[in-house]
DNA sequence: GCTTTACGAAGATATAGGGC
DNA sequence: GCCCTATATCTTCGTAAAGC
């Protein structure tokens, strides 16, 4: 399998002198990717302007970051067309690589506005080295800006930041660096919600799991749903008995704990999260916890109203 | 029984730090 | 300037205790 490590610039809606145009508040304008095959050594590359079709002034503080103009985007390709090379470029078995979460969605919401196929029909499992950064080099958490990762692994800075190639290549500089066990911590983009049951989304790390729902009308639905509220051992796949049920103390996070014979005691949280077009769905993390935080949970729970007990 | 005060929880808003 | 996410802080509201 290759890595398709990706990089884009758009540009904005330049306020006061130009409308917003809601279906794509960001469009590209300039796409760079460098290709990778399986033991991270580059073999292609790919590097293409697009000549903007929605936006036609250049946001100032866009302009003064990407050191774009207007008119070197005269000669560049439609979006449509440089985006069917784009993809034949990337051939047929690769992942996509980006620096943090952004890229990858707003590929899609500029394909959608432009009636192309979309990319899937379903959450899309990218890299994001941003956070594979963080959690090879830094705490896990923390998100770092490109150049600062760049100083971090004293690579050579011989290129400037902020154009789409010279991004791209920088960040497939930076994936070849981190240990091939830290690459398993893969991202899951979710601008295709899972339409149904069987695209359903489960992840396995190596101290919890993820699971992410399809769309449900509303919070009471998603609650009723036997996936989004079972509670088997993810390493056993077993039923287990819950040891607490499922409650809220905020009628956002859901908690229960399930007691694995073999495991031991599991911790699950749903989120519900809003989708666009007013849905909800649901993400589900569970991981195994110690008796003295499934203590602390239980008194979490006693403080909690009987209403909010599922 | 009414008012004031204190406190904690929940929700709303602000901030930070990344992206362009 | 706007988007996205996570976290911190502020505000509001309900409840309980204290004072009269």
């Amino acid at each position: 399998m290759n890595y398709i490590v990706l990089d884009l610039e758009w540009n904005q809606s330049n306020t006061g002198n130009e409308p917003e145009v809601k279906e794509i508040p960001f469009e590209i304008i300039d796409i760079g990717a460098v290709k990778l095959n399986g033991q991270r050594v580059m073999i292609d590359t790919y590097n293409q302007l697009i000549k903007p079709t929605v936006y036609k002034q250049m946001h100032m503080i866009t302009g003064n970051l990407i050191q774009l103009h207007m008119k070197d985007l005269e000669t560049g390709d439609p979006f449509i067309k440089a985006m069917d090379t784009f993809l034949s470029w990337c051939g047929e078995d690769y992942i996509f690589c980006t620096w943090g979460p952004l890229d990858l969605y707003e590929l899609q919401r500029n394909m959608h506005y432009y009636e192309m196929e979309p990319l899937s029909h379903k959450p899309i499992k990218f890299l994001d080295v941003q956070k594979l950064f963080s959690i090879a080099y830094e705490d896990k958490k923390s998100r770092r800006s490109l150049e600062y990762a760049i100083d971090y692994l004293k690579i050579e800075k011989d290129v400037p930041f902020h154009r789409a190639y010279s991004d791209a290549h920088y960040t497939a500089e930076i994936l070849s660096f981190i240990e091939e066990s830290v690459l398993e911590n893969y991202s899951i983009d979710t601008y295709i919600l899972p339409k149904t049951k069987k695209d359903e989304v489960y992840v396995m790390f190596h101290d919890y799991m993820k699971y992410i729902s399809r769309e449900f009308p509303d919070k009471l639905q998603a609650m009723e749903d036997k996936e989004v509220i079972s509670t088997k051992c993810y390493l056993c796949r077993r039923n287990i008995r819950k040891k607490i049920r499922w409650f809220s103390p905020n009628g956002k996070h859901y908690y229960s704990i399930s007691f694995c014979p073999v495991h031991g005691y599991m911790k699950s949280k749903i989120r519900i999260r809003r989708s666009g077009n007013d849905k909800v769905y649901v993400v589900k993390t569970s991981k195994f916890i110690s008796k003295e935080d499934c203590r602390k949970i239980l008194q979490k729970k006693d403080k909690t109203k009987d209403s909010d007990l599922v």
